[in-house]
DNA sequence: TAATAATATAAGGCTTGTCTTACTTTGTCA
DNA sequence: TGACAAAGTAAGACAAGCCTTATATTATTA
């Protein structure tokens, strides 16, 4: 019924500082949104009267300031290519962190989906692959910092590091490890997914969404008890079940 | 003395077409630009007196356009962009051509210019580093593909693929493969750069471009008598004499 | 040289995104 | 409670960017 042209950037910048804002202090005003972006009240205002007519925000005057559903998916969705920008130019291409912030701002905006998902997969590969290893971005990385060649002692490492990557990875295949979940790992490190043992419900939700052997996922949280674990995979955030978790196996990065 | 402020996107684009329209057929007219961007001959006019009045272009009413040498260094720059993405999204991340031309599109006019160099040094770090070889980014787009896992058939190869490029790369380094030069490049086809021999003006530009070691070379065309040799090499087209080519010597990819 | 094609110009419209100013509402505290 | 400060809003102005249309000018060529 309602047709909705695609957001300028601009309206998607106000999404995301409602969003963010609220994530930090649990509630949004017009101010907050003002210094947030750098633009005088005003301009808030009118922002936020554009967006609720799109049914991007719930918006009466002197009201509390929320976003609706829509908004919310939306603003979700604009901050994930953020991230996913941010984390491929700073752990990928080992770019400075205020460049990455700077060019994944201006880019989110105009990326394409497919571009996205493309890059989601290829960080994850790059993180997942034995060939790789944890060795072969850093290698990249210094060759940027000494603007040196591949040089002979570089690709002497290269090798053997590779080799043992290769040779581990043989004996997991094998299934000779030792298994561990989910559970195991430390607030704020990776993983790699092995297996998914349970189709409870969350991890059906995840093997839809294309988390499979050799996925990444972080933990970002985990509740006092232990229960629901916060984890960010294929750039989405969510919450997992502890006895879902459980099911979970992994190798830890 | 005169301060340039950014071009606009629409600005850019009309750079760009302007050499691409000359590129192709040896000039412009108002008209084919007009054609080019989708757009009315009377905002082509309007753009080019904007373009000329930054020095972009020569613009004389009813006269010949053409680019002046900023505005030429200015679209060849965009270009570049465009193009280190669009390879990048295609060779690398195996997007589809048309998903890979309008992302690059867009995104070629709010990419930082630091985040291009990274990109570009990565692709070539990707093509070039033993540890990978020619198929590891296959399996990449296989598992984008298959929607796969990285499972264990996959890993099996990679393992046997991954092994035989590094003893292959640690035997090149023992300098006991025949040496073969630029000029043994076929047209169309990448190469890796193993040793810049001679210090001669083109070569030396090459080095000052960073151009070294693990650097890809990609022949674009060959002169009738092989000489020069249009090359592209971090995302610049370049022509290179034939003498100078020769001391460029090469692995073929 | 008259018709036609190409180009140029002027005028204007639309959108986006901002700001300012004057005003309203709300919160606080004496 | 009432007055003052802080916060929020409405309305209008403004500028930039980019386009179109209608009309005028120039070039081309039959």
């Amino acid at each position: 019924m309602v047709k909705t042209a695609k957001l300028s950037s601009s309206m998607e910048d106000y999404l995301e500082a409602i969003f963010n804002i609220v994530s930090e202090k649990g509630g949004v005003r017009a101010k907050d949104i003002a210094k947030y972006l750098g633009v005088k009240a005003g301009s808030v205002t009118t922002a936020l009267k554009a967006l609720a007519k799109s049914n991007y925000v719930n918006y009466q005057p002197y009201e509390v300031i929320t976003l609706t559903s829509k908004g919310l998916t939306e603003a979700k969705e604009i901050i994930r290519k953020h991230e996913i920008l941010e984390d491929f130019f700073v752990e990928i291409l080992g770019a400075k962190p205020k460049v990455a912030e700077e060019g994944a701002c201006k880019m989110e905006h105009v990326i394409p989906d497919e571009i996205v998902e493309r890059l989601i997969s290829f960080t994850e590969f790059v993180q997942a692959c034995p060939r790789c290893g944890s060795g072969w971005i850093k290698q990249f990385h210094k060759k940027c910092k000494n603007n040196a060649p591949i040089d002979s002692d570089i690709c002497q490492s290269c090798v053997e590091d590779s080799i043992i990557n290769l040779k581990k990875e043989k004996n997991n295949m094998l299934g000779s490890n030792t298994n561990i979940s989910l559970l195991d790992i430390p607030n704020g490190s990776k993983c790699i997914v092995k297996k998914i043992k349970k189709k409870a419900s969350a991890t059906k939700r995840l093997i839809e969404m294309g988390v499979s052997r050799g996925s990444i996922i972080e933990v970002e949280r985990v509740a006092p008890l232990g229960d629901p674990i916060e984890v960010k995979v294929k750039g989405y955030h969510l919450s997992i079940r502890k006895d879902e978790a459980q099911h979970i196996e992994v190798e830890q990065q």
